[in-house]
DNA sequence: CCATTTTGTGGGAGCGTTCCCATGAAAATA
DNA sequence: TATTTTCATGGGAACGCTCCCACAAAATGG
């Protein structure tokens, strides 16, 4: 027994006057007389009336909805992310559909359907470790719906993204090792497949070469950020016959996992072995030595990638500009790489 | 130039058929010849179709959309609730709208009418917490949405609720303190307008008197958890004539805070005082040394919040069944109270 | 004072589906 | 062969809203 939905057409019953104009008088449509707006408006408070979204959305085929697909939630990250971009989309009404991909290829290709289907007006996307197709990403643009990618970047799609100085970072960070007399600096690196692990790398790379140090194969390790590897690696650097004194992290959960089975192992961190991650995590203040990493604007990138995604949104030209805005990462010095 | 949306009636147009046939093709109605749907099936794949969730759900009135607000996002509890609530959701094909209400009861208001107006098929909801006025709540009841708490419930209204056992856990925690020989237990308490915070308490003073220790005023504080003020509380408590040599905190994160200042203030934990926390949030492990905490099974209030939700949903009762599913919490115990 | 503009309102199409009812053809039964 | 049943399909209302067009009444202008 389902209870009947109060509609306009209540309201304009009761007024005994046209749907259109309690439309109007709902809508703050200029054209009306101020009593009957009176009238319709106390009458729709009375009869607690809500406008129905989905007719709304039907009608004008837009559904003030933006969608966000991350790859997971368990790292503070995406969670923070999306938080500042469901801010910037709030403050001009729009709704915003997440989900989550699992890191999974298959589930983000899943949920680009489920956004297609909601008739999202915009997509926010952070992709999969292994996406390494983008036809599912193609579909947007032929629809004409925005995309904006953040993060973990597409580069073989023309489309604004935002991102952190990758490289710049992971160059400061190297450096900072560098500065503080070490040697031998391992760095546990991404999977190839994403962008920022390249970049990432490449800093890592520029600065050992800066400061004309060899760069060393065998203190290169690239994995698939699934967590339980990272005891694995670990290991084998600290076995290695001339063990690293320091470890470049490709983030900070790989970072603070390091950290552990360092402390496992009984090495003295930084002295014996310094570690440096990138993100500034919440977690990274609160780990014993407090995590070194590069800090990125989290909160920030979520509002901007927002914004941009509304500015595509909203002017109405069919193509987009691929504008990227790189955000800047900032060092903090903590005890995994220097004592106070 | 909007570019026009491949519809049914396009597909139909091209095959020469209805757009019944084309609906009942796409939706898997059995009456329909197999080399039709066939022929549907294929065209639609080709003109890369997609059902307008849009229009489905205006006929339907129905969103096939869960809506979940949470009053904030920067601890990873309520992260981790909405990704356990969304899985069961994905199970059966259902989206989840998320917001947050930024612990600001306005906020939570309005929240409340965004899920109305976008006709969300149910809420899941853990309040603000100043939220004192269930109004907006009512109204969900009015319409015959269901709706679940979890965490932090309202008892004024009568609907499924998803709790841990706070009051149990809350003893536990603190008969833990009082086995180890603590004999002046602080505890920092969340405002008395949370149920949890109030059950909470109950356990502690239930474990005290049990015990037959002495319930000191001056050791209960009772605050509003903005983090801001921990540092200020846990001074006091240490400057106190006799301090406290053991502090129950109502969460993790206070907790954690609890510790950084106690460090800062040169104290040996869990020697000189010792700190036990509640939930076993993704810090409690790093910090240095681990909070023993009580664990709840975050993931699993998600699921089982959702599952309920979804199950009062599909029954079509208008009346809420008022099942309360009490999950059970854990002492973990670390180097906060206990070395090992 | 009549012609023109403005103002407030009603009527109705359209948004893309679903779903009920009708219809005609084929198949099954008498 | 005549009648009933089944099957596949078409037609059209309904979902609740917006928005364009039409129209009468009121306001304006020459």
């Amino acid at each position: 027994m389902k209870r009947h939905q109060v509609t306009i057409i209540d309201i304009a019953q009761k007024l005994n006057i046209s749907k259109s104009t309690v439309s109007r008088a709902l809508t703050g449509h200029p054209s009306v007389r101020s009593d009957t707006r009176q009238a319709v408006m106390e009458l729709a408070q009375q009869m607690d009336y809500q406008r129905n979204m989905l007719a709304i959305n039907l009608s004008s085929s837009q559904s003030k909805t933006i969608g966000i697909i991350v790859p997971e939630f368990v790292t503070s990250f995406f969670p923070i992310v999306i938080m500042g971009a469901q801010e910037i989309a709030a403050q001009v009404g729009y709704s915003v559909l997440i989900s989550q991909s699992n890191e999974t290829y298959e589930t983000e290709v899943a949920n680009a359907k489920v956004m297609l289907a909601n008739r999202v007006d915009g997509v926010l996307i952070s992709m999969t470790r292994e996406t390494k197709n983008f036809e599912h990403f193609d579909v947007f643009k032929r629809k004409g719906i925005p995309l904006v990618f953040f993060n973990r970047v597409c580069h073989d799609i023309e489309t604004p993204k935002v991102v952190v100085d990758d490289y710049e970072g992971a160059f400061k960070a190297t450096e900072h090792l560098i500065l503080l007399g070490k040697e031998r600096i391992a760095h546990l690196a991404g999977p190839p497949s994403l962008y920022i692990s390249r970049k990432r790398l490449e800093g890592y790379k520029d600065a050992l070469r800066k400061h004309k140090r060899p760069i060393l194969d065998d203190l290169i390790i690239s994995y698939d950020l699934t967590l339980e590897k990272v005891k694995i690696y670990v290991k084998y650097l600290l076995d290695l016959p001339t063990p690293p004194d320091a470890l470049f992290a490709v983030n900070d959960p790989t970072a603070i996992e390091a950290i552990k089975v360092i402390k496992e192992q009984g090495l003295s961190i930084p002295e014996q072995i310094a570690v440096v991650g990138f993100s500034n995590d919440y977690g990274s203040a609160l780990i014993e030595p407090g995590l070194t990493t590069m800090a990125q604007p989290t909160r920030e990138i979520g509002q901007v990638a927002a914004q941009l995604l509304l500015d595509q949104i909203h002017t109405d030209s069919s193509v987009w500009k691929p504008i990227t805005r790189v955000l800047k990462t900032e060092l903090i010095i903590r005890g995994s790489s220097q004592r106070n």
